[in-house]
DNA sequence: GAATATCTTTGACTTAAGTCAACAAGACTG
DNA sequence: CAGTCTTGTTGACTTAAGTCAAAGATATTC
């Protein structure tokens, strides 16, 4: 973990959606305060209560953040890929991270501490509307999830994120799941039994072929109501 | 709806947590933007997808902020009371708002229009901070929400909950539920029917007593212990 | 590449919680 | 104050999804 200042990282930092827009200067500032760490596959990067002295950026990799139950269980929030950020929250309320992440694949992060964070967002009010979008697009994300959880049984859940990939990767009707089946469970809240047995009755049923992590959607309408209302 | 410029709204908008510490020139500058506007108990504030001009303070009253499903169902996102505000998110991401917003009691708010407001932020970091703030706080609740809805079931999620009324209105073992019984399952992620059953199963079971919206806590060891490992 | 660990699927069973229906109890309204 | 409307409670039933267990299939790693 090394203090870091050097043209590319300054161009990647300015690339990201986060730091769209920022004036090369404060990109300049921000490389000054960032570090790059480096974490392997399975890594933990913080837990639930952890003091949240800063935040990060992903560069390379995958990063998982999650809840864990008192038993074990987990629920994925959010999977965060290159470009994108997380641990925000604990620099601008309660000072300690409320979830746990842990690295999906080897990976490498940017991480900026808060107080020169801070400091550089109070100098710097297009840089706060940023990290404003960047909170309102995660609560946006999160009030669906909820919606999810509450209003829709799990094969609307997986109908809504098979057509997500599927838009995400635009390939025709082909998509490819981007989780193992174990980690797409926890992300849709339920189990890898139950996930199991609900892609086998849409491939039954119609809706999908399966092929490992290959899938491919065979009846469009019908996932879309499915997604849409959430009841087989 | 009139814009408003007088100094008890001033000193109103400064002791919201959102304007706490902001400086009184910005404070008129709020005031100079804002419009007082009333509605009534039932009242539609805005509807999922409406277009997110701008974002209100609860003044007076109190204002349910919820999902519904196709089919009618809703899930209340939260309750917000006087002093707090809703709506920001379609302010700074998505145009839109992805939420419901409904009176429920007779209501006086506060709107901030986005363009004027925006312009104001981008003036003022400090408030830009207190915002990102207020956003962070948001992420946490739904993050907690989330855990319970997919990791607790229904008595740990009601227990926490009576914990939590317990806890914010310190009156010993006494507490009164601050919702109707169908509200209150709407944003327990429930129906009236399951929480009627719960409650009775925890009076029966000596975790507390009702007498209608009033409930004491006889056994609160064990409703915490329900709270924390969500299972009966 | 054998050995071990992890992931995935299927079956039999249990259970939390939703549905439907009826009724009781409040609470507004005219 | 009667009458309607909404809210809360209880019972009988159904069902989605979790649990437990076992076997097969992939990956990892030494």
């Amino acid at each position: 973990m090394a203090a870091n200042r050097d043209r590319s990282l300054v161009e990647w930092l300015g690339a990201t959606s986060l730091f769209d827009g920022v004036e090369d200067n404060h990109l300049w500032d921000l490389s000054g305060i960032a570090m790059v760490v480096s974490c392997k596959r399975r890594a933990n990067i913080f837990s639930a209560g952890d003091p949240g002295n800063g935040f990060y950026l992903v560069k390379e990799g995958r990063v998982k953040v999650f809840m864990l139950s008192p038993d074990g269980k987990e629920q994925i929030l959010h999977v965060i890929g290159p470009g994108e950020s997380f641990g925000e929250v604990a620099v601008f309320a309660g000072q300690s991270f409320p979830v746990h992440a842990v690295a999906l694949e080897n990976s490498r992060l940017v991480f900026l501490p808060r107080d020169d964070f801070v400091a550089l967002v109070s100098e710097n009010p297009a840089l706060a509307l940023n990290l404003l979008a960047a909170l309102s697009q995660r609560l946006r994300q999160f009030a669906k999830m909820i919606d999810a959880l509450s209003l829709k049984e799990v094969p609307g859940r997986l109908a809504a994120h098979l057509l997500y990939l599927n838009d995400k990767q635009a390939n025709g009707d082909d998509l490819r799941l981007e989780l193992s089946k174990t980690q797409l469970a926890s992300l849709l809240g339920t189990i890898p039994e139950t996930l199991s047995r609900i892609l086998s009755k849409l491939q039954r049923a119609g809706f999908i072929t399966i092929d490992g992590a290959d899938i491919a959607i065979v009846d469009r309408q019908r996932l879309v109501d499915l997604a849409e209302f959430g009841k087989f």
